[in-house]
DNA sequence: AGACTATATTCAGTTTTTTGAATGCAAAGG
DNA sequence: CCTTTGCATTCAAAAAACTGAATATAGTCT
């Protein structure tokens, strides 16, 4: 019973973070791969890497590996509406989908296409 | 930019606490008092006064002075659902309205009704 | 196998949060 | 005015979170 108010609790201490959160948003648009995150964040892969580790840890995002790259998706459909309610109900987060990766693998995926 | 990120996880990270999840669910059922909460949680009243404190920073509740008594509530309508969800949706929350609070005050307000 | 790439983990120092204890303060009653 | 009641604030020690640096792992390619 009180078990609840401390999974609840770990929940929101695991979103309560500002780059934790600028991910999960992130993840609202869809499967992002590490070294999207990366560039579109500017903050170290090491560092990313540790935030990716608690959202996960929280149950919050799950990974898939496909190659050397591993792409992370939200876990739980509540999470969208919760960081929707956190930012304000009308940020749309930024339109970051792959298409604007300054990653290597998509910046090459790009090419190919065009 | 930044800013609503740094917002929205201070709004979590205030939300991230076992009791003070406790408090804003029991907010969710109306006005509650602060002694009715010490008396509910069987905290001491300064610890409570410490997580409101924190609450109110955070802009989550909202404080009446009442005499010498203090109720709060939900200041955000946002709030209840966020607590709802992080509950798992089917929570109801401790149906704890004033009607069984152990204070004295609520238990002398029952005995005049009765 | 060796080198390289993408991501993960560990470690340690710093900052923040938590929480118990003590104290402060304003309103009400006598 | 003095006391009591209900709540708030301050302080300090312990616990936890944050983050930079270094290191590890696993998959790919030659």
């Amino acid at each position: 019973m009180t078990a609840s108010y401390d999974e609840g609790a770990a929940l929101f201490r695991a979103m309560g973070h500002p780059v934790r959160l600028q991910i999960l948003n992130m993840l609202r648009g869809g499967e992002v791969c590490v070294c999207h995150m990366e560039a579109a964040f500017g903050k170290r892969q090491a560092y990313i890497s540790q935030q990716l580790m608690v959202l996960r840890e929280a149950g919050l995002i799950a990974a898939r590996k496909d190659g050397l790259k591993v792409f992370y998706r939200l876990a739980d459909p509540r999470v969208d509406v919760l960081v929707e309610m956190a930012l304000g109900l009308q940020h749309v987060g930024e339109p970051e989908t792959l298409d604007n990766c300054a990653c290597p693998h998509c910046a090459t995926a790009r090419m190919e296409i065009a």
